[in-house]
DNA sequence: TCACTGGCGATTGTCGGCAATCGACAATCG
DNA sequence: CGATTGTCGATTGCCGACAATCGCCAGTGA
């Protein structure tokens, strides 16, 4: 199978820097984003700039105000859970299409992903377990092998790595017990019942009391 | 609430237009699309049209070679299956944070579409039936006040478009049917049931030997 | 003093151009 | 004669420039 030799366009590459500048607060929620900034900055062009943050927009990490100028998001409490909740039905289709060919394969993978974020948990290393818990479920939606499926789980992602960081921060949650965690959804995996794993899924993602 | 007045961006215009015209098979699926015919043609700059084009990309309805040039999407049946699955699962999570609302304030509204897609069935209408449809379910997917959840719906809205319309062409659906099937799903979300509305849901979107 | 107006700098919207890269076909070689 | 290479038109990737529009603020008059 000869891989068709990915080569990232310059919008690419731009698109996942000021990624990861957002995710981890280089570019502070709510703070302005010009482009001919990015592009003076970056030595590329403002279309190329341009560009990225239309993805980021599309991502929900940038707000755009049309003729004014451009906002790094702050999502609020309420935009939060939504999100959660729309990453929690996502990933709830995936693991039942999972399920329903069997899960015996993911156990290893996920097994060797939690073993790494008990490391990087250990060491405090808040970015790897936040990498590693995206890694985590990824490998989950995607062995569901519904493309479109998760190709909409992946435009959640930044958002995702957003809430982690800021449930980390404000201390709702031990960064060691992370691992912890996601042994336990991958525990009810094992047990091969779609409505546990859907009940798992859904403390996981959300506090007891979100409202539907 | 002064609604800010929404002007439509000229990308956002010709993104409309060529989404409607791949989705009417003016611009038939597998024909390829250049930017610079596109732009004279509508008298707009290429980068417009770019724009447009990458827009339609993340919507699936066109595919981009780099350096080469665009084709519109040929949607083979898997890849149908599996936008629909996809489709079902966003919307059954939508429909579960109805029922858990209460879905009285819907039954009205969907009741109005029904009686407006009867006419328009009758009449042989199709564009009309394909549209009803889809507010149909954008009406319930709305009502959920789960933004993302709407959101990452409608990115599937065009691809879903082309999959009603080839049903109806490869006649597997019959164009008298539609109103029934979804009064159907209506009478079902009356029933409040949660698990009766996913199971009604996934009969209307995907085929019985449809495999997870 | 305060509301309003008009100008100014900042920022985005749109544009057309140049260079790189592609596929197809012709020319060339073994 | 088949395979490889060189060439050419077509098409996209990226760019910088110009025009439109915004928010801000000083100036004006009541």
């Amino acid at each position: 199978m000869p891989e068709p030799l990915e080569h990232p366009s310059l919008p690419d590459t731009v698109h996942r820097l000021l990624r990861t500048r957002i995710l981890n607060n280089e570019l502070r929620a709510g703070s302005r984003v010009v482009e001919a900034t990015i592009a003076a900055e970056l030595n590329v062009s403002r279309s190329t700039v341009r560009l990225a943050l239309t993805r980021l927009q599309t991502e929900g990490l940038v707000e755009i105000s049309p003729r004014r100028h451009s906002v790094v998001t702050r999502l609020s409490h309420d935009e939060i859970q939504d999100a959660c909740y729309a990453r929690y039905v996502l990933e709830e289709g995936a693991v039942r299409a999972v399920l329903a060919r069997g899960a015996e394969g993911l156990v290893g993978p996920l097994t060797e992903i939690i073993d790494r974020m008990t490391r990087a948990a250990t060491a405090h290393d808040m970015a790897a377990v936040v990498d590693l818990d995206t890694e985590f479920h990824g490998t989950i939606v995607r062995a569901a092998g519904k493309a479109r499926l998760a190709s909409l789980w992946s435009t959640l992602d930044g958002q995702m790595g957003a809430v982690i960081r800021s449930s980390l921060e404000e201390q709702q949650l031990d960064l060691a017990e992370m691992p912890k965690l996601h042994q336990d959804l991958l525990d009810t995996l094992g047990s091969g019942d779609p409505g546990s794993v859907a009940d798992a899924l859904y403390r996981h993602y959300l506090r007891p009391d979100y409202e539907l």
